[in-house]
DNA sequence: GATGAATGAGGGTTCATTCAT
DNA sequence: TATGAATGAACCCTCATTCAT
């Protein structure tokens, strides 16, 4: 028991149980015995609950800023970055896969300033999707949209498919089944060439 | 007083707070408070909290049915048949708004069966849009692709555009709205035409 | 268990357990035991434990005015007021033992809430007595004195003899005795006749 | 860092904050933290909480019988005693004004044990008071009354005018109007020459 | 049948005490 | 020996569930 870093310990497994039970149902005593910790010694390095459960979004919040940065490079067409960076992100994700869940996991919290906190995450990640989709339509790269609203949809099928799936599925995507099919949805679309564009009115 | 229905009462005050709150902070003393019956009457028609739940999920499961199968012809295209059904579950939404936001709510409860009856309700649809597009395949109206997948992305693509978006913008996105990018993204894709298909190798 | 009145049954047990161990040595645990009851039961009545105990700082208060303004009779010679006041304060006490002892009791809260409680219960037989005795000095019954500091000597005289006495001795004193000692102290003072009134300086 | 006397350093804490805060509030945190040692360092020297608190009730234990030992000369008359006994006190009150504190901190502890700590502090006191006042009445330079009661009520008084006046004003009562009024209640009393000395029959 | 007062298990948090360093 | 990180019993409070009316 010399060297464990306890703080460490129990930011993963509340971590974990944040994202397996969510916030409420997370009791520190669920957390003090997944980290085998002592309930006491989550009060040594984190103040309440909300906390820990601030420390694990802040955390999180700068892993995936650093991920974007590196991810992005300015020259690159369009796809090219929007995979690297998806990429880098499900790194990020088998890393710390726990903490994407996170995203889905608060909602109920109540008090803002968590759920600011997830709402900042979030945002994040929009806006540098926003801000990659306007350049990439000004390049002519692709299609002019709404930037605001295609990002959050990038954002959402991301999410999907890296996490929400795993909660009704025993196997999680393959990276390659990922990208494939968010370049189905996001480059190409599903319609066979040779079909109309447009349904029929009805 | 004599001619209500407290059973109806209470399932719709239920409802309403699950929707609201998510299921840990509604309380049954906030249930009988919006129904206007006494506590202890819920517990006449529903056995637990939980009880009170599931009849609430297999309520939604019911309607959402009546709605797929309304909405599927066998013999229409593909986006025609997509569309319409996406309609009428739009419609279904306004009229139940509550129901499918429930399928975000239910994430912290724990208890498997009551996760079990959320993943009833997503199965449905995922299962009606999973033949679909099999059925598309098989006709050649879209390209060959897994359809467990793309199904399970139709529908979080479809209920991030209609409902999680309404949590972090104040205006929903309007009908065409969201069958426009509906189609954009599961039709046509983003990329520009005269573009390179595939991103260069990295 | 038809015809009890829970709260007062809990009211009376907190009592009784805060002029026994004070404020903070009182749990709500023991506060139901004694009361007979569900610990929950305790919150139906009161919504939190400094509730509780404002709420008998106030019945205390009430009851203690009654005695004030039923004891003082303006026309009355000073010590047959002051007597009769403190008679009645000692039957208030005999019914109600546990309220006076409360004014020692409160100390530690903290909240400034609390202790305003119980600085006004001792207020308010301040302000009486100091009144009481400023019109005995203007009638030339007692000699010009400082009101206040002696109606504060009275107070704690009052409460030493009758109350803070039984916490070291197995027997209280009777009425007699107390109020032979109150005027031994206030009215005649315990030289004897024929010394000299001043200590000779030392 | 090398000569401090630990011991003494911790005494000395531990006294300032029971005075300050009272026990219950008074964390083994806050006396290390205020002696400028580790907490466990308490735990070499004192092997309780309550420990602690015993050693201060027996240090100011016996300071208290020193200057009581110094102050009563056995052939003065009764005043002139008690008056330097009193004054003595108050010296003994300036140097150690925590330790008189105490008297009326302790009440919440619960323990019989530091209970009789202060009671045996209190106890010390009444018992020089009393067996002076019985010389008193021996020598008839005081009218014959219970010794007991008297001191009890000497004790109170002093308390109630050097420490607890000190509670609700800001202004602490000089050392003159403390040597005053208890010789106006001790003494002379408060009746104006001329008076009936009995209350009518009511 | 309808009610809501009563309940107690279980939640987050504090702090006296221990013990590995 | 001195330390303070670690501990868990015990605190106050919430709320799903029961049951006498």
């Amino acid at each position: 028991m010399a060297g464990v870093d306890r703080r460490a310990l129990i930011l993963k497994a509340a971590t974990q149980s944040f994202a397996q039970f969510g916030y409420k149902a997370t009791t520190m005593d669920l957390v003090a015995k997944i980290a085998n910790v002592g309930k006491g010694t989550i009060y040594t390095f984190f103040k309440t609950k909300e906390d820990l459960f601030d420390e694990i979004v802040r955390k999180a919040l700068h892993e995936l800023k650093s991920v974007l940065d590196l991810g992005l490079h300015e020259g690159d067409p369009f796809f090219d970055n929007l995979f690297r960076v998806l990429g880098a992100l499900l790194e990020f994700r088998s890393d710390h896969e726990l903490f994407i869940k996170l995203q889905q996991e608060v909602r109920d919290i109540g008090t803002a300033k968590a759920l600011d906190g997830t709402h900042r995450l979030e945002g994040l990640v929009l806006e540098y999707l926003q801000r990659h989709i306007e350049s990439g339509v000004a390049k002519g790269e692709i299609k002019p949209c709404d930037p605001e609203i295609v990002a959050y949809a990038m954002l959402k099928m991301y999410v999907a498919l890296t996490t929400d799936w795993n909660k009704i599925h025993a196997n999680p995507l393959t990276k390659a089944q990922i990208q494939d099919h968010l370049m189905l949805f996001f480059a190409d679309g599903l319609r066979s060439s040779g079909e109309i564009s447009k349904p029929s009115t009805s």
